[in-house]
DNA sequence: AAAGTATGCGAGCCTTCGCTCATATTCGCT
DNA sequence: AGCGAATATGAGCGAAGGCTCGCATACTTT
């Protein structure tokens, strides 16, 4: 239940009014990734989307309400892939799967680098309390998961803890690439991969002999 | 030479302006430690700092060269830090020196972290051009050096690229613990330490027959 | 068709905030 | 003491931009 300042203020009932939501969506996707944060305001938006300021405010009480919607759908779109190449990744070797996880992650970046640096911003600026946590519970839960399927190759301690240095270390990894003049795809993935696999295949530091396998928060 | 936009209206000449300038830059860190980025504008500076908006814009040209001093000397004060540690590392094992910089690192961030987070946010936001960029070289510099003396005990390539890579992936890792309710201090330092080392030690997966020592950009 | 509801409009209110400038004060120097 | 330079003041200008509100239009229902 999202938090009450970013709650839509009516809900659309005609067809129309789901399509204005939409192109209003839209192009503040369009600003974002044309003028990245500089020109990214409500009247532009509007402007834009060739619609009134007042229709853009009709259903969402605030700019943050928007962005958080923009972030939302994102992350849930990785969080989508994520959840698929985990589940398909039975049989595996852990590596294989590190490298379509560096993939994906890749590609969410790069497809759209100004638009994903830009939202990336919003998304620490922002007070997103639940909104944002679910899709990043939904990632952590994946990764969770297969860090305990390849257990017997992983030597960090903790897969909650681990998950979520995984997912921290890849999305540094990429970003640092994405604010390059000349990224290099390549030597991105190769790089985000053998980070991963050292921090999980490094020896556990201390009392490894104990097995913890489900700490959940 | 730092950017033209970010230099010095006019230098002090007088003891009194020196102390004021002194005493605008411990109130825009108070500002920004107590209130974070919320209260952070100039006119609270000034009242912070009890002096008025007109003495700031007397040595400051804009609220950006303001920040980019304080982001220069937090910067300069970590670089001194890891130049003085690597220094010293001489005959230590990677690992122990690894720990160490975790610590400078971790203690960096959390010795005021409100202050470290809203810095961390506006470093991003602005273009600082040189300035970041030098403190940032010579960070590079430093853990380039010490990825070059062990070299023999590191599986990565281009000791350039590495280096980056572990300031990244550092930072990711600090600084979000930093953004837990909770910090778990001892928990993160060994974390990263396993990152880093695990890292670097972790065997070339392409050509790590031919060395590379001195790859710097 | 008429009434009722949903949607759309956009000029402009209002706040925030970076920054200026005319004026006042203090300092260094002879 | 007197003069010029350096320093300090703070009311307020102006731009940016989030958001409102009274009104117009479109759709739905009876």
């Amino acid at each position: 239940m999202p938090d009450e300042a970013l709650r839509p203020r009516k809900s659309p009932q005609q067809a129309r009014s789901v399509a204005t939501i939409e192109v209003i969506l839209q192009a503040a996707t369009r600003v974002l990734t044309e003028e990245s944060l500089s020109g990214f305001n409500t009247n532009r938006i509007a402007q834009v989307a060739g619609v009134s300021v007042g229709s853009v405010y009709q259903y969402f009480p605030n700019k943050a309400a928007l962005v958080t919607t923009l972030i939302e759908r994102t992350q849930t779109s990785l969080a989508d892939a994520v959840d698929l190449c985990v589940a398909r990744s039975q049989g595996k070797s852990l590596a294989a799967v590190l490298l379509e996880l560096a993939n994906i992650a890749i590609t969410h970046q790069f497809g759209n680098p100004v638009f994903a640096a830009a939202l990336d911003h919003e998304e620490r600026r922002l007070p997103l309390g639940d909104v944002l946590n679910h899709a990043q519970e939904r990632l952590i839960t994946s990764i969770q998961l297969l860090l305990t399927e390849h257990r017997q190759d992983i030597g960090a301690p903790l897969p909650a803890a681990a998950a979520v240095d995984c997912l921290v270390i890849v999305k540094a990894l990429v970003e640092s690439e994405a604010s390059r003049v000349v990224p290099d795809l390549d030597g991105l993935r190769e790089r985000v991969v053998r980070a991963l696999h050292g921090y999980l295949r490094q020896p556990g530091s201390k009392d490894s002999s104990e097995s913890a396998p489900d700490t959940l928060s």
